[in-house]
DNA sequence: ATAATAACTTACATAAAGTAAGTAACTATA
DNA sequence: TATAGTTACTTACTTTATGTAAGTTATTAT
């Protein structure tokens, strides 16, 4: 091995390359969610969105807010580092529209 | 399920949120590599980084050319589709240099 | 004839993700 | 009072993905 590759950004690709990691970060790029709303607008697992959301929570990407209503509502949204990825988001858009 | 979400958006996520995927392409900006190359600078398995090259072979973002010299040489390469992501691997670089 | 090299492939083990059922805390309905 | 409903999870178990290490093919050098 020679890792040539800077480490921030292996860190940064470590975290965008998880599986759903990418279309969580689109979703709350439209405003704050729900985890039920979530997990049924992109398809993921109850099981890895929750393992998700904790991890980009400790990565300081995603906010989680806690309303104690009846029943009780917990809403996810983004940081000023996760909407700082909204350029990238754009990209992966355009490309995809250009190239898919 | 009520996906809202662009098929072509989230065909162009599954392929970059493959683990490994970024970092392969992100490799191939700077020119051609091969094989062992690639394998020793990204620290992936062989067994994965073959997986990996045919999968973004078959998608058509890397080129394979065989030089049939001794011993033999094969290089990897992004075709206009894979340069298309350049501006994207610069968003990350820049998000992950501010912060990261 | 043996060893070396590149680019893989195969067999097997471990880690990550999916599925379905269960839990906690509360409210609305019968 | 008991039953069922709601949200946001968690747990146990199965399937899929990835890692590890050894093997394969083709060719040249010693």
């Amino acid at each position: 091995m020679d890792k040539s590759i800077c480490p921030r950004f292996e860190k940064a690709m470590s975290i965008l390359s998880q599986r759903w990691t990418g279309l969580i970060i689109y979703q709350l790029l439209g405003g704050p969610q729900r985890f039920c709303s979530l997990e049924s607008s992109i398809g993921v697992s109850g099981r890895v969105l929750s393992e998700r959301l904790k991890d980009l929570e400790n990565e300081g990407i995603v906010k989680r807010e806690v309303f104690p209503e009846t029943p009780v509502r917990i809403e996810y949204s983004l940081t000023d580092k996760g909407v700082a990825l909204e350029p990238l988001m754009r990209d992966i858009e355009n490309w995809s529209q250009n190239w898919i």
